[in-house]
DNA sequence: CAGTGGTCTAGACCACCTC
DNA sequence: AGGTGGTCTAGACCACTGA
């Protein structure tokens, strides 16, 4: 299935990033497209819209689509970006530690955050993220094995995420997050090379499949000194 | 301007936040709302697309729109949200106090970052906001003269976003965030009851309005243990 | 198979901006 | 007045789900 509209999105994305157009000037306009790409003005819109969300462009009545200088906004931890397609927009080379992998009956802690049933197994991935030779990142992600029957250590320190789209072929859709600073554990202590910090930055997050199933439940804890999170963020209509 | 597609989705907004329609249930179909909303199945769709944006509602295709459990889910930092907004969702009433409110010619810093011409204007609003009897928040806020020529600290003291949409008619469109921590300032520690505490979150926003062009520069400074960020992300197609 | 949502179209009317 | 984006329509075909 081609879809019209995402092609001509990532065709003018593409575009914007490389420069050759730039901030500050407007796109042709949707009746110039309509041409241009062969397609009905509710596609070209379609595709407009798409781009005007991710903050690639802004649209004003009776002048134009405009490009925004999207320069210095290059860390998009906004949205769902697993660390590995993170790591590749990075200028240096992030490492990833395997510290723990197994998979056991669930808790009642962790049965709670994946809504399980008595006797359902879970896998406990525990992984650090080092960068500039210091451990930054401490994550650790639970995986229902009612979706993900089958991991190794080889999947784990590579992308888990590539593993479930690319291989599995799961529709990962949505992620409830939620970014709160705590006190160090006595693992953060051991695992992460604290510096002397009194605080991590927790991000919680729960990961849902197309049909609505809720498969992921992540803690992700960072060094604060190296926690950033960018957001692009519209104001709700009312 | 009535727009159809807005009072659809407000309508089953609405019955979802009220609970008439439960979480795990699906909506009617679009081909039913066709019927209930004498509206096209287009505007139908426009209006489910945002529910979906918001987190309402999945749209699982051959079977239809399910209703998500959004409860939990209730402190949204994210999108565009003016203290006072926010406040309204909580438990208990906080308060705004008004630290200092100047107008002046820009700084280097600040002209920077609003993108200002030599002799430029500019309002530099300091507040703090205290909930539960303790000052938990400090919040700077640079304004452009050009785009908002009259302040009082009467609208300070209420909110600044109420007055610049309703009496000003300013249309507040987007904005670009970034959260990181720091260590406090002396100002930190003389406004905030900081208790020991050696972090401050910080988000650090450059707000525009519908014509794309920036009027608002704002530094928000939290106490680490009250600071709660919550987001719902869907994953970006590829 | 019928019903669901996903994509695409061609055309209409409107509100806004600029000249 | 002419061009821009914003809304809405009626209809078509497709891909997926479940009985």
């Amino acid at each position: 299935m081609k879809k019209k509209y995402l092609d001509i999105c990532q065709s003018i994305t593409e575009q914007i990033r490389s420069g050759r157009i730039k901030p500050e000037t407007y796109l042709p306009s949707e009746n110039e497209m309509v041409k241009e790409y062969q397609a009905s003005r509710e596609t070209i819109r379609k595709a407009l819209n798409l781009l005007a969300q991710n903050g690639y462009i802004q649209k004003i009545r009776g002048k134009g689509s405009m490009v925004l200088n999207t320069s210095k906004f290059d860390f998009p931890v906004s949205g769902l970006v697993s660390f590995k397609e993170l790591a590749g927009k990075m200028s240096e080379p992030p490492q990833t530690i395997l510290n723990g992998l197994s998979l056991g009956e669930a808790g009642g802690f962790i049965k709670k955050e994946l809504q399980l049933e008595e006797g359902d197994l879970v896998w406990d991935v525990l992984r650090t993220r080092k960068m500039g030779g210091e451990r930054i990142i401490l994550d650790r992600d639970f995986l229902a094995e009612k979706h993900v029957p089958h991991l190794t250590g080889d999947i784990c320190r590579d992308s888990i995420y590539q593993y479930l789209e690319k291989e599995l072929n799961l529709n990962i859709s949505f992620a409830k997050k939620e970014i709160i600073v705590e006190e160090p554990t006595d693992e953060d202590r051991s695992l992460l090379d604290l510096d002397g910090f009194q605080n991590v930055v927790v991000i919680r997050s729960h990961v849902y499949l197309n049909d609505a199933s809720l498969f992921q439940f992540t803690e992700s804890r960072h060094r604060p000194d190296k926690f950033r999170f960018t957001d692009f963020a519209r104001r709700a209509l009312h």
